[in-house]
DNA sequence: TAACAAGTAAACCAATTTGTTTACCTTTGC
DNA sequence: GCAAAGGTAAACAAATTGGTTTACTTGTTA
């Protein structure tokens, strides 16, 4: 128990590797396509170790998505301050944020809706993890829609919600970036739904 | 020569026969993970007819591909009017038209989104389909935009097209369906858009 | 009717897939 | 210093993959 602890402060887990090493993999090869020897190499693991911590290429598939779930929302707790900032200026940190990470080479879409294309009605528990995540998405929209004082914040929410959504799927295809700035394209989204009410 | 054509007008050539089966489970099920076997009993035609109108499964990809995006061009065109309609009407029709497609059960997200998903950086061919089609796409919306008397015609098709991949890629992991009207939704984009310049 | 193009069915091939097993090695806490 | 946990490497198994080949059956046309 205090051998994991200690090993945890130092070094990274096996596990952590794991999940790391195939979490590069399935978002630039897909998942499908990549074969556990792959990753068991990039990880620099046995086969034995992977087989050992995931019971099978599909669990380790569920703790990748999972993992990026939760990075997702550190990074985005980073990134926002819901108490120094108004709630503007946290939509215009995120999109804005949003928008570099979009022109990343190394960005490959949303791990979440890779992953419903190639599992959709095939894995219970891969699309459960895909759409918990995308749930996670709208809810910290709506949190902070919700500060601003109008009558229909989840609206409002599903409205950048689909912006987002839209770019990043843009860019995963085209990868060109974008003849916009998207933060004010938030901006502008916001405007005229408070204008309308 | 002439034999093809009568062939043609009666029933379904065996390429096509191929090439909508493939199409199906492609979709349904991601490219990878659907065999040549399941194709070729799909189409209920043989192995060896398969291999000699697409020499690859890859090449067989990019006709799929081609495919999709040619039934699109039908499809879109039939539900829009150059001539009768304005330019709002025929924006409204398409978004209006998406948003039943998207909430159909049998939709999987956009086919060249999720082929670029397994396939980014793997072949060429099919990539250069993908984006072949969603060019098509952005300039569909351009030369809609374009008939608004507006300065940056290019700039609203961008806006709309967002809204469109941003649509297709939420219903395809939610299913549940917006609670929204996507076509004011476009139209507010139009309205605020146009206010601005 | 005979030749030929187009199709089928099934055996076959080599490579790859996920997953298991065996035998050995290395670190670490007591 | 030693036992045990956790690791490695590699062979192995069974199924599946994309793709080829062989032998046979149609249907059409000249």
């Amino acid at each position: 128990m205090s051998t994991t602890v200690t090993k945890n402060i130092t070094k990274k887990s096996k596990r952590e590797q794991i999940i790391e090493a195939a979490f590069k993999l399935f978002a630039e090869n897909g998942f499908f396509a990549t074969g556990v020897d792959l990753i068991m190499r990039e990880a620099a693991v046995s086969k034995r170790t992977l087989y050992n911590y995931f019971p099978s290429k599909n669990e380790l598939i569920v703790a990748v998505l999972q993992h990026y779930h939760a990075s997702c929302q550190q990074h985005f707790a980073s990134i926002m301050d819901f108490e120094n900032k108004s709630a503007r200026e946290n939509i215009r940190a995120l999109f804005e944020d949003a928008q570099t990470w979009f022109g990343n080479p190394n960005f490959y879409g949303c791990l979440a809706v890779n992953a419903m294309s190639e599992f959709s009605g095939k894995d219970q528990a891969i699309v459960k993890a895909c759409q918990d995540f995308k749930q996670w998405e709208i809810a910290l929209l709506t949190s902070i829609t919700k500060q601003l004082d109008d009558q229909y914040p989840d609206l409002l929410a599903c409205k950048l919600f689909i912006l987002l959504e839209g770019m990043s799927s843009i860019a995963q295809v085209n990868k060109a970036g974008f003849p916009l700035n998207v933060g004010a394209l938030a901006d502008e989204t916001i405007d005229r739904h408070l204008q309308k009410h």
